[in-house]
DNA sequence: AAGTGGTCTAGACCACACA
DNA sequence: GTGTGGTCTAGACCACTTG
């Protein structure tokens, strides 16, 4: 029950113990309507103040896992499966394996290029610097549904040429092997019609309607890191967004209908 | 400087607090980039201890109104005001106003109807029940942007079909005539190609790539209230959020490219 | 070294839900 | 009434920035 928390540690205690409570709800331990432990008993299992569970169990409500009911108690999101990863930077790929939607990454390119103006300049980089070029398409239940351009500032990933994005997900290798925090993205949606290249890829009629997405991620650092062009077939794409009136804005995210 | 804090009213200090600085900054008092008293003076002058201070802080942080950087202070954002349309739900008639771009609204249909059956069961009313039809193109600098089909339950708003929407924009007739308290909508965008009807109307070629936009509009009490159909010239109109990887999605809104 | 925000504690009282 | 979350306090120490 109780995790490992480090107090002498740089990560602050809350952000542990919210780390440990996300842990459970994804494998299912705390499952969808589950009721926690009062903020109280909480504390003292895991031998904090109460304020300091209170903050973990805040950062959870907010990204939509947990929810609070006044003199009810804490319980785990029905919608868990959804909303945590609606709201947060999530790539297409993770979504899908959030729902268990099975799918296929084709890589078309993938080398070591000198950036194009535009893409350098984006990415903050010069145009002499290496950065990684990938293509991919991505098929999902048979059909080819997105067509992915990548372009990644290379002297933060040595070696990333030769890793097999077959296998592995662009995102996977840039936290997981190469350590990187990656932070938040500017995103861009646009409506476009196929260009002859992208409809062949796609399996579509040129001219048929594709959700165009341009994005730029950046490292906690704050500097950019990659910058993504992604055609997404329109007649099987949506992109979902709840905003509220007053106050923050809860979500966006991409699906894939039904 | 210090406000009135009703320490036994229903209104928790903090709020009150948020209220009185989020007011000073919207008046001018706290102009961009002004740094505000530290925390531990803020709290001491107010006469409420510092966590309560914080806990104001955060959440205008929270609607990017301030901005706090470790060890050098607390400053009135310089973005404060961008930041809170594009995190709220706003109208693109909104957005167009705040960004003082100018628009014009013809109505092309305006009338009270029996809903169709889709409709009527996203409104949660029933098919005999009375809606209003209303039917707009939003003109920007001169060309046809914006196709909208709006359906609003009409018994919250006795009189609606009489409004002239040439004049006033539709959430304002909702918030103002009929002080009805919006509170959020769940919005979604496709890429579509337009039909004959669509095209004609937006001035485009049948097939033109549009963005299309459906919304469900959600009052306080968690009525669904209204139901919007757009459609958006692709060539004219970008959709751009910004997503967290941790934590918070931080905005969403439409834009007309330059 | 001084000032700032970031974190954490150990209490307290209140408002709400439910039996 | 009992248990829950919501708010508030008065301290403490740490990490970061700047002079």
């Amino acid at each position: 029950m109780i995790p490992d928390l480090e107090r002498a540690g740089p990560r602050p205690i809350y952000q542990q113990i919210a780390h440990w409570m996300r842990h459970r709800i994804t494998s299912g331990l705390w499952p969808e309507h589950y009721k926690l432990p009062s903020e109280t008993d909480l504390a003292v299992e895991l031998g904090v103040s109460r304020g300091t569970a209170r903050k973990a169990i805040a950062e959870l409500v907010d990204e939509g896992m947990l929810v609070q009911i006044h003199g009810r108690g804490t319980f785990v999101s029905s919608k868990h499966l959804e909303q945590p990863l609606a709201e947060r930077l999530v790539t297409f790929s993770e979504d899908l394996i959030s729902k268990r939607i099975p799918f296929e990454t084709h890589v078309l390119e993938q080398k070591i290029i000198h950036p194009p103006r535009e893409v350098a300049s984006l990415l903050a980089v010069a145009a002499a610097d290496e950065v990684l070029y990938l293509k991919r398409v991505r098929d999902v239940g048979g059909i080819a549904l997105i067509l992915l351009e990548n372009y990644v500032v290379a002297d933060r990933c040595p070696g990333i040429q030769d890793i097999d994005f077959t296998r592995h997900r662009l995102f996977e290798a840039l936290e997981d092997v190469y350590g990187l925090n990656l932070d938040w993205a500017q995103r861009t949606f646009e409506a476009q019609a196929a260009d002859p290249a992208t409809a062949s890829v796609l399996d579509i009629a040129v001219g048929s309607p594709v959700m165009y997405m341009e994005q730029l991620l950046y490292l906690q650092s704050g500097t950019p890191i990659e910058l993504s062009n992604l055609w997404l077939r329109g007649d099987r794409f949506r992109l979902s967004a709840t905003v509220k009136r007053q106050g923050t804005a809860r979500s966006i995210r991409g699906t894939v209908p039904g």
